[in-house]
This record gives structure tokens, sequence and C-alpha cells, in this order.
DNA sequence: TTGATCAATCAAATTATCTTGATCCAAACA
DNA sequence: TGTTTGGATCAAGATAATTTGATTGATCAA
């Protein structure tokens, strides 16, 4: 089950599982409700063996589950995994605006700091 | 500029723009501040021409602006993209609750459908 | 000018991801 | 049982992303 506050390899995989428009598709059809894999193969007229394995990145990133019923393998969305995502990313952009926006001075931006370049700054 | 409200494209250059440790260390560094190239390379041990390889996918993806000072070039953040990016996943994640939790039958989930499959669900 | 530095870009090499087709396994049915 | 179907998985090939090292253009100092 996903956390709350995902850490960087977590929501690394989400990320990285939602930045692809086939799962994106796939995401959309089971927005619908659960589907089994055959159903969805027709939906989005996917070759099984594709549609597989972008399940497979789609559940192990935790935006998934999957139960059986005889023959057939229902997929399901977990709305939890968006949610945690959107947490994380709210997360980095309260981190990241707290310091901006930033003072402009007649130094630069970064007069204040060592730097590692070797010249004096323009 | 990033608009309010993603296309597709869009979303996933962000999304995967993000999915990359060294990226996102980019961006906790420039969420001191504006930094020139040189530093950066110093901050995050990177060579010369990785780091410009990740700073133009995050510059693409509008997460990062960049501006000129003599021979030195600043980079710095642009939070609305990460607002936009936010307000994408908050989109899906509306679309995709609507649905859901899926009230489950003893016929199954689809028996509603059609389905593609070619056998009667168990 | 000349030389040094910053940073983008390019080509080649490397690595990761995706696609395809085949194979395998379990469940159901004859 | 033997056969069919749903779906995971594997190996090989095809794409895409990343890394590396070299080159280039721009800026500035001497």
């Amino acid at each position: 089950m996903i956390q709350n506050t995902l850490n960087r390899e977590q929501s690394r995989q989400l990320l990285k599982a939602l930045a692809d428009p086939i799962r994106l598709d796939v995401i959309h059809a089971l927005a619908q409700g659960e589907r089994c894999v055959c159903d969805l193969t027709g939906e989005l007229n996917l070759s099984q063996s594709k549609l597989s394995f972008h399940l497979r990145v789609l559940r192990e990133a935790g935006l998934l589950t999957d139960r059986q019923s005889g023959r057939w393998i229902y997929y399901r969305l977990q709305p939890d995994a968006l949610a945690a995502l959107e947490a994380w990313l709210a997360e980095l952009r309260r981190h990241c605006s707290q310091a901006l926006p930033h003072a402009r001075t007649d130094d630069g931006p970064t007069a204040f700091l060592p730097g590692h370049g070797t010249q004096p700054r323009p």
C-alpha cells in the first residue's frame, strides 16, 4: 500500500508510469471501472503481451491492483496512488516556492555564495 | 508559458522530466535560488555536458528558465510548471475517482458491458 | 589580437525501455 | 483426460534515453 509520503523511488516510479500515452489510456479506461485484460485489449486495441507489459508497470508503481476470478484477471485503479503523488508534488512545490521569487541585485543572484567558477562574476 | 491546463504532451514531458534522480537534484538545488551552470556542476558533481543535457530536458518541459549574464547562464525554477502539473494530476484523480469505489456483483464488474472475451464469465 | 573560461551541441557509445512473437501455466470445459 | 482460453513471462529485436568526449561559439581579460 502506498504511504501518504512517497520516497524518491516511489515517486519516480509513479511519474514514469504516468509519462506514457498507452498507460494513460489504460488509466482512463479503468476510470470507468474494473476491467479484465481481455476487455482492455479490445477497448484499447493492444496486443495481449504489450498490454500485459504496461499493466505490470502500472501495478508495480502502485497505480493498479488486480484480482483473479476464474480465468480472468481484473484490474482496477488505486486512486490513493494518485493522491499520494499529488501530495508529493505539493510538497516539492512548497519546497521550491519558499525561496522564490528571487531578489536580484547588481552582483548577481549567487554573489553571496562561494561559487565554483574560477572567475569573478560580470 | 505553461497554461493552467496542460495537454497530454505537456504533462508527459513534465512527468518524464521529474522522473529522474539527477533532474530532481537539479530542482532541489535551484529551490535554494538561481544558479549558474558552473555552480551547479560543482554542487552536484556532474560533468558540464551531462548537466547541460538535463538542464535542457527540464527547460524544454517548462520547469526552468534561463538568462544570460556575461559568460554565465543562470537557471531558475518556474514553479508555475509544478502548479500546472499538480492541477493536471488533480483533474486526472477527479476523473478517476468518480466511478469508484466499484460495486461488486456476483456477475463480475464488467458483466453489464459487452466485453471482448469470447467466453461466458465465471 | 590572443588566450582562457562558460556552456551549448554533436557524434558515438552505452544503457534503458518498449515491442513482438513464442512459450508456458492455470482454469474451465468437452 | 485432452482441448481451449486468458494472461504472464521470456528472449530477441527495435527505439529511445543517457553518458562521454570533443568541438564550437561567445564573452571577457590581458
